[in-house]
DNA sequence: CTAACTGCAAAGTTTTTGCAATTGC
DNA sequence: GCAATTGCAAAAACTTTGCAGTTAG
Protein backbone atom coordinates (compact mmCIF):
# COMPACT_ATOMS: atom_id res chain seq x y z
CA UNK A 1 0.00 0.00 0.00
CA UNK A 2 2.45 2.11 -0.85
CA UNK A 3 1.22 5.35 -2.77
CA UNK A 4 2.67 8.21 -1.69
CA UNK A 5 2.32 10.55 -4.87
CA UNK A 6 4.68 12.82 -3.15
CA UNK A 7 7.95 10.21 -3.21
CA UNK A 8 10.10 10.73 -6.31
CA UNK A 9 11.70 7.57 -7.48
CA UNK A 10 14.94 6.60 -8.05
CA UNK A 11 16.49 4.51 -10.65
CA UNK A 12 19.10 1.24 -9.19
CA UNK A 13 20.53 -1.84 -11.51
CA UNK A 14 18.46 -4.06 -9.52
CA UNK A 15 14.68 -2.16 -10.89
CA UNK A 16 16.49 -1.87 -14.24
CA UNK A 17 17.14 -5.59 -14.45
CA UNK A 18 14.07 -6.52 -13.06
CA UNK A 19 11.79 -4.55 -15.57
CA UNK A 20 13.92 -5.55 -18.27
CA UNK A 21 13.82 -9.42 -17.25
CA UNK A 22 9.99 -9.05 -17.47
CA UNK A 23 9.66 -7.19 -20.83
CA UNK A 24 12.30 -9.55 -22.41
CA UNK A 25 10.25 -12.68 -21.09
CA UNK A 26 7.60 -14.26 -23.35
CA UNK A 27 5.97 -16.37 -20.62
CA UNK A 28 4.72 -14.88 -17.33
CA UNK A 29 7.20 -15.75 -14.43
CA UNK A 30 7.31 -15.60 -10.91
CA UNK A 31 8.84 -13.22 -8.50
CA UNK A 32 10.84 -16.81 -7.66
CA UNK A 33 11.72 -17.18 -11.13
CA UNK A 34 12.82 -13.44 -12.19
CA UNK A 35 14.71 -13.68 -8.79
CA UNK A 36 16.57 -16.59 -10.34
CA UNK A 37 17.40 -14.74 -13.48
CA UNK A 38 18.07 -11.64 -11.88
CA UNK A 39 21.25 -13.37 -9.89
CA UNK A 40 23.21 -14.29 -13.36
CA UNK A 41 23.77 -10.53 -13.95
CA UNK A 42 23.60 -9.31 -10.15
CA UNK A 43 24.47 -12.02 -8.28
CA UNK A 44 23.56 -10.44 -4.49
CA UNK A 45 20.35 -9.08 -5.22
CA UNK A 46 18.11 -10.47 -2.46
CA UNK A 47 14.55 -11.73 -2.64
CA UNK A 48 13.21 -8.90 -0.81
CA UNK A 49 14.34 -6.57 -3.61
CA UNK A 50 12.81 -8.28 -6.06
CA UNK A 51 9.54 -8.33 -4.50
CA UNK A 52 9.57 -4.43 -3.43
CA UNK A 53 10.24 -3.65 -7.10
CA UNK A 54 7.90 -5.76 -9.05
CA UNK A 55 5.34 -4.03 -6.09
CA UNK A 56 7.14 -0.65 -7.04
CA UNK A 57 6.36 -1.35 -10.92
CA UNK A 58 2.92 -2.73 -10.89
CA UNK A 59 2.17 0.64 -8.37
CA UNK A 60 3.64 2.70 -11.18
CA UNK A 61 1.51 0.74 -14.01
CA UNK A 62 4.10 -0.01 -15.34
CA UNK A 63 3.70 -4.05 -15.24
CA UNK A 64 0.57 -6.12 -14.56
CA UNK A 65 -0.01 -8.86 -11.74
CA UNK A 66 -1.65 -11.30 -12.39
CA UNK A 67 -2.75 -14.35 -9.69
CA UNK A 68 -4.18 -17.86 -10.70
CA UNK A 69 -4.30 -20.56 -8.04
CA UNK A 70 -3.65 -20.35 -4.29
CA UNK A 71 -0.19 -18.17 -3.23
CA UNK A 72 2.07 -17.50 -6.20
CA UNK A 73 1.49 -14.29 -7.94
CA UNK A 74 2.80 -13.91 -12.38
CA UNK A 75 3.79 -10.55 -13.50
CA UNK A 76 3.63 -9.68 -16.57
CA UNK A 77 5.82 -7.19 -19.05
CA UNK A 78 3.33 -6.73 -21.48
CA UNK A 79 0.57 -3.21 -21.15
CA UNK A 80 -1.03 -3.77 -24.33
CA UNK A 81 -4.54 -5.44 -23.82
CA UNK A 82 -4.34 -9.25 -24.00
CA UNK A 83 -5.49 -12.14 -21.98
CA UNK A 84 -4.71 -15.70 -21.10
CA UNK A 85 -5.65 -19.19 -21.29
CA UNK A 86 -3.86 -21.17 -18.81
CA UNK A 87 -3.93 -25.24 -18.46
CA UNK A 88 -5.65 -26.46 -15.28
CA UNK A 89 -3.58 -30.19 -15.78
CA UNK A 90 0.35 -28.17 -16.39
CA UNK A 91 -0.58 -24.71 -15.47
CA UNK A 92 0.74 -23.19 -18.27
CA UNK A 93 -0.27 -19.86 -19.45
CA UNK A 94 -0.49 -18.54 -22.67
CA UNK A 95 -1.11 -15.22 -24.39
CA UNK A 96 -4.57 -14.60 -26.22
CA UNK A 97 -4.23 -11.39 -27.97
CA UNK A 98 -8.20 -10.81 -28.45
CA UNK A 99 -9.77 -7.68 -26.81
CA UNK A 100 -13.00 -7.27 -25.18
CA UNK A 101 -15.21 -4.84 -27.22
CA UNK A 102 -16.12 -1.20 -26.12
CA UNK A 103 -19.62 -1.74 -25.84
CA UNK A 104 -19.46 -4.74 -24.29
CA UNK A 105 -17.64 -2.63 -21.44
CA UNK A 106 -19.75 0.41 -21.29
CA UNK A 107 -23.01 -2.54 -21.02
CA UNK A 108 -21.43 -3.39 -17.80
CA UNK A 109 -20.42 0.27 -16.45
CA UNK A 110 -23.97 1.17 -17.18
CA UNK A 111 -25.15 -2.07 -14.92
CA UNK A 112 -22.76 -1.86 -12.30
CA UNK A 113 -22.29 1.94 -12.01
CA UNK A 114 -18.51 0.99 -11.81
CA UNK A 115 -16.16 3.11 -13.74
CA UNK A 116 -14.19 -0.03 -14.97
CA UNK A 117 -10.44 0.57 -16.04
CA UNK A 118 -9.18 -2.52 -17.19
CA UNK A 119 -10.65 -6.14 -18.27
CA UNK A 120 -9.15 -9.43 -17.10
CA UNK A 121 -10.16 -12.01 -19.55
CA UNK A 122 -8.93 -15.60 -18.35
CA UNK A 123 -9.81 -19.39 -20.51
CA UNK A 124 -9.42 -21.92 -18.24
CA UNK A 125 -8.61 -25.52 -19.89
CA UNK A 126 -6.59 -28.37 -21.18
CA UNK A 127 -3.56 -27.54 -23.56
CA UNK A 128 -3.19 -29.79 -26.55
CA UNK A 129 -0.37 -31.63 -24.64
CA UNK A 130 -2.31 -32.51 -21.49
CA UNK A 131 -5.22 -33.27 -23.92
CA UNK A 132 -3.73 -36.05 -26.01
CA UNK A 133 -2.41 -37.46 -22.27
CA UNK A 134 -5.73 -37.18 -20.30
CA UNK A 135 -7.06 -39.36 -23.62
CA UNK A 136 -4.47 -41.51 -23.27
CA UNK A 137 -5.59 -42.38 -19.54
CA UNK A 138 -8.90 -42.13 -20.06
CA UNK A 139 -10.86 -39.19 -18.94
CA UNK A 140 -10.68 -38.03 -15.52
CA UNK A 141 -12.59 -35.13 -13.56
CA UNK A 142 -10.85 -31.76 -13.94
CA UNK A 143 -10.75 -29.22 -10.73
CA UNK A 144 -13.14 -26.39 -11.14
CA UNK A 145 -10.14 -24.03 -9.70
CA UNK A 146 -9.90 -20.58 -10.82
CA UNK B 1 -4.00 -32.20 -5.36
CA UNK B 2 -6.85 -34.91 -4.19
CA UNK B 3 -8.07 -36.36 -6.69
CA UNK B 4 -9.07 -39.64 -5.91
CA UNK B 5 -12.26 -40.51 -7.67
CA UNK B 6 -12.35 -43.63 -6.26
CA UNK B 7 -12.89 -41.93 -2.53
CA UNK B 8 -16.47 -41.93 -1.46
CA UNK B 9 -17.66 -38.96 0.34
CA UNK B 10 -19.41 -38.80 3.65
CA UNK B 11 -22.07 -36.19 4.72
CA UNK B 12 -20.83 -34.16 7.92
CA UNK B 13 -22.25 -31.30 9.67
CA UNK B 14 -19.42 -28.73 9.06
CA UNK B 15 -19.59 -29.49 4.94
CA UNK B 16 -22.91 -28.93 5.62
CA UNK B 17 -22.32 -25.52 7.33
CA UNK B 18 -20.06 -25.05 4.94
CA UNK B 19 -21.99 -25.16 1.79
CA UNK B 20 -24.81 -23.95 3.18
CA UNK B 21 -22.97 -20.49 4.26
CA UNK B 22 -21.47 -20.10 1.45
CA UNK B 23 -24.56 -20.67 -1.13
CA UNK B 24 -26.19 -18.50 0.88
CA UNK B 25 -23.76 -15.42 0.77
CA UNK B 26 -24.71 -12.56 -1.29
CA UNK B 27 -20.96 -11.61 -1.78
CA UNK B 28 -17.65 -13.50 -2.03
CA UNK B 29 -16.39 -14.94 1.06
CA UNK B 30 -12.97 -15.67 2.29
CA UNK B 31 -12.20 -18.71 4.00
CA UNK B 32 -11.72 -16.87 7.46
CA UNK B 33 -14.64 -14.70 6.91
CA UNK B 34 -16.88 -18.66 6.41
CA UNK B 35 -14.83 -19.82 9.27
CA UNK B 36 -15.96 -16.85 11.92
CA UNK B 37 -19.36 -17.37 10.12
CA UNK B 38 -19.49 -21.07 11.07
CA UNK B 39 -18.13 -20.55 14.51
CA UNK B 40 -21.89 -19.04 15.22
CA UNK B 41 -23.31 -22.64 14.61
CA UNK B 42 -20.66 -24.68 15.49
CA UNK B 43 -18.21 -22.95 18.30
CA UNK B 44 -15.72 -25.81 17.67
CA UNK B 45 -14.87 -25.82 14.26
CA UNK B 46 -11.64 -25.31 13.38
CA UNK B 47 -10.05 -23.58 10.51
CA UNK B 48 -8.68 -26.07 8.74
CA UNK B 49 -11.61 -28.33 8.58
CA UNK B 50 -12.94 -24.87 6.74
CA UNK B 51 -9.89 -25.24 4.52
CA UNK B 52 -10.29 -28.55 3.88
CA UNK B 53 -13.59 -28.46 3.12
CA UNK B 54 -13.88 -25.82 0.65
CA UNK B 55 -11.04 -27.52 -1.49
CA UNK B 56 -12.81 -30.81 -0.95
CA UNK B 57 -16.45 -28.79 -2.51
CA UNK B 58 -14.17 -27.27 -4.99
CA UNK B 59 -12.85 -30.56 -6.39
CA UNK B 60 -15.87 -31.66 -6.47
CA UNK B 61 -16.84 -28.70 -8.70
CA UNK B 62 -19.90 -27.36 -6.01
CA UNK B 63 -18.40 -24.16 -5.69
CA UNK B 64 -16.05 -21.76 -7.52
CA UNK B 65 -12.69 -20.60 -5.83
CA UNK B 66 -11.46 -17.04 -7.11
CA UNK B 67 -8.39 -15.22 -6.38
CA UNK B 68 -7.35 -11.88 -6.68
CA UNK B 69 -4.61 -9.72 -5.51
CA UNK B 70 -1.38 -11.67 -3.36
CA UNK B 71 -3.00 -14.72 -1.07
CA UNK B 72 -6.38 -14.61 -0.47
CA UNK B 73 -8.71 -16.68 -2.28
CA UNK B 74 -12.60 -16.09 -2.34
CA UNK B 75 -14.84 -18.40 -2.72
CA UNK B 76 -18.18 -18.27 -4.97
CA UNK B 77 -21.11 -20.63 -4.23
CA UNK B 78 -23.08 -19.71 -7.71
CA UNK B 79 -22.58 -21.77 -10.12
CA UNK B 80 -24.14 -20.34 -13.01
CA UNK B 81 -22.07 -18.47 -15.35
CA UNK B 82 -21.38 -15.27 -14.48
CA UNK B 83 -18.51 -12.47 -13.72
CA UNK B 84 -17.29 -9.96 -11.54
CA UNK B 85 -16.27 -6.30 -11.02
CA UNK B 86 -14.05 -5.29 -8.52
CA UNK B 87 -13.28 -2.27 -7.00
CA UNK B 88 -9.36 -1.55 -6.71
CA UNK B 89 -9.86 1.49 -4.23
CA UNK B 90 -11.60 -0.57 -1.55
CA UNK B 91 -11.91 -4.23 -2.76
CA UNK B 92 -15.50 -4.52 -2.77
CA UNK B 93 -16.79 -7.41 -5.15
CA UNK B 94 -20.04 -7.37 -7.17
CA UNK B 95 -21.81 -9.82 -9.82
CA UNK B 96 -22.14 -9.26 -13.71
CA UNK B 97 -24.74 -11.22 -14.99
CA UNK B 98 -23.16 -11.14 -17.98
CA UNK B 99 -21.87 -14.45 -20.19
CA UNK B 100 -19.04 -15.09 -22.85
CA UNK B 101 -20.28 -15.81 -26.14
CA UNK B 102 -20.08 -18.98 -27.87
CA UNK B 103 -18.44 -18.18 -31.01
CA UNK B 104 -15.89 -15.74 -29.04
CA UNK B 105 -14.43 -18.99 -27.07
CA UNK B 106 -14.69 -21.40 -29.77
CA UNK B 107 -12.69 -18.63 -31.73
CA UNK B 108 -10.14 -18.91 -28.54
CA UNK B 109 -9.97 -22.33 -29.16
CA UNK B 110 -9.27 -22.23 -32.98
CA UNK B 111 -6.35 -19.91 -31.92
CA UNK B 112 -4.83 -21.70 -29.23
CA UNK B 113 -5.30 -25.39 -29.54
CA UNK B 114 -7.04 -24.97 -25.83
CA UNK B 115 -10.29 -26.96 -24.92
CA UNK B 116 -11.41 -24.62 -22.72
CA UNK B 117 -13.59 -25.98 -20.03
CA UNK B 118 -14.51 -22.46 -18.56
CA UNK B 119 -14.28 -18.58 -18.60
CA UNK B 120 -13.47 -15.96 -15.89
CA UNK B 121 -14.14 -12.41 -16.52
CA UNK B 122 -13.14 -9.62 -14.15
CA UNK B 123 -13.79 -5.87 -15.05
CA UNK B 124 -11.42 -3.98 -12.43
CA UNK B 125 -12.23 -0.10 -11.52
CA UNK B 126 -14.13 2.36 -8.94
CA UNK B 127 -17.53 1.35 -7.52
CA UNK B 128 -19.29 4.32 -6.76
CA UNK B 129 -18.32 5.25 -4.46
CA UNK B 130 -14.83 5.40 -4.66
CA UNK B 131 -15.53 7.16 -7.22
CA UNK B 132 -17.19 10.19 -5.28
CA UNK B 133 -14.20 10.29 -2.58
CA UNK B 134 -11.78 10.31 -5.50
CA UNK B 135 -13.14 13.16 -7.00
CA UNK B 136 -13.55 15.03 -3.94
CA UNK B 137 -10.02 14.47 -3.07
CA UNK B 138 -8.93 15.43 -6.19
CA UNK B 139 -7.55 12.55 -9.08
CA UNK B 140 -4.85 10.30 -7.76
CA UNK B 141 -2.96 7.56 -9.56
CA UNK B 142 -4.41 4.03 -9.12
CA UNK B 143 -2.60 0.46 -8.72
CA UNK B 144 -2.97 -1.30 -11.52
CA UNK B 145 -3.09 -4.42 -9.32
CA UNK B 146 -5.13 -7.58 -11.02
C1' DC C 1 -16.04 -52.23 10.97
C1' DT C 2 -13.49 -48.83 8.49
C1' DA C 3 -12.54 -45.14 5.69
C1' DA C 4 -13.75 -40.36 5.81
C1' DC C 5 -13.77 -36.63 8.65
C1' DT C 6 -12.52 -33.65 12.66
C1' DG C 7 -9.77 -30.46 15.96
C1' DC C 8 -5.45 -29.12 17.10
C1' DA C 9 -1.06 -27.55 16.43
C1' DA C 10 2.95 -27.60 13.85
C1' DA C 11 4.95 -26.84 9.38
C1' DG C 12 4.92 -25.02 4.66
C1' DT C 13 4.74 -21.23 1.16
C1' DT C 14 4.72 -16.85 -0.48
C1' DT C 15 5.23 -12.08 0.58
C1' DT C 16 6.33 -8.15 3.56
C1' DT C 17 9.13 -5.53 6.73
C1' DG C 18 12.70 -3.57 10.14
C1' DC C 19 17.30 -2.27 10.22
C1' DA C 20 21.75 -0.61 9.20
C1' DA C 21 24.52 0.24 5.26
C1' DT C 22 24.71 2.07 0.49
C1' DT C 23 23.65 4.82 -3.46
C1' DG C 24 21.58 8.02 -6.89
C1' DC C 25 20.43 12.73 -7.65
C1' DG D 1 23.46 15.50 2.18
C1' DC D 2 19.34 13.08 2.24
C1' DA D 3 15.85 10.26 0.96
C1' DA D 4 15.27 6.13 -1.87
C1' DT D 5 17.09 1.71 -2.27
C1' DT D 6 19.47 -2.49 -0.89
C1' DG D 7 20.70 -7.16 1.48
C1' DC D 8 19.72 -9.77 5.18
C1' DA D 9 16.96 -12.11 8.24
C1' DA D 10 13.04 -12.20 10.93
C1' DA D 11 8.07 -11.84 10.83
C1' DA D 12 3.64 -11.93 8.76
C1' DA D 13 -0.13 -13.85 6.18
C1' DC D 14 -2.45 -17.60 4.28
C1' DT D 15 -2.89 -22.52 3.60
C1' DT D 16 -1.74 -27.35 4.18
C1' DT D 17 -0.71 -31.41 6.84
C1' DG D 18 0.31 -35.10 10.49
C1' DC D 19 -1.77 -37.21 14.17
C1' DA D 20 -4.92 -39.34 17.19
C1' DG D 21 -9.61 -39.47 18.15
C1' DT D 22 -14.55 -39.42 16.24
C1' DT D 23 -18.28 -40.44 13.13
C1' DA D 24 -21.21 -41.72 9.08
C1' DG D 25 -22.77 -45.48 6.39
Amino acid sequence: MDSDLLKRTKNSRQRDLVLRILRSSKDHPTAESIYLEARKTIPSISLGTVYRNLNHLRDEGRIRELSYGKGISHFDGELREHHHVRCIACGSVADVPCVVPRPFIEEVQAQTRFQIHSVRLEFIGLCGTCERLSEEKGPRPETARE
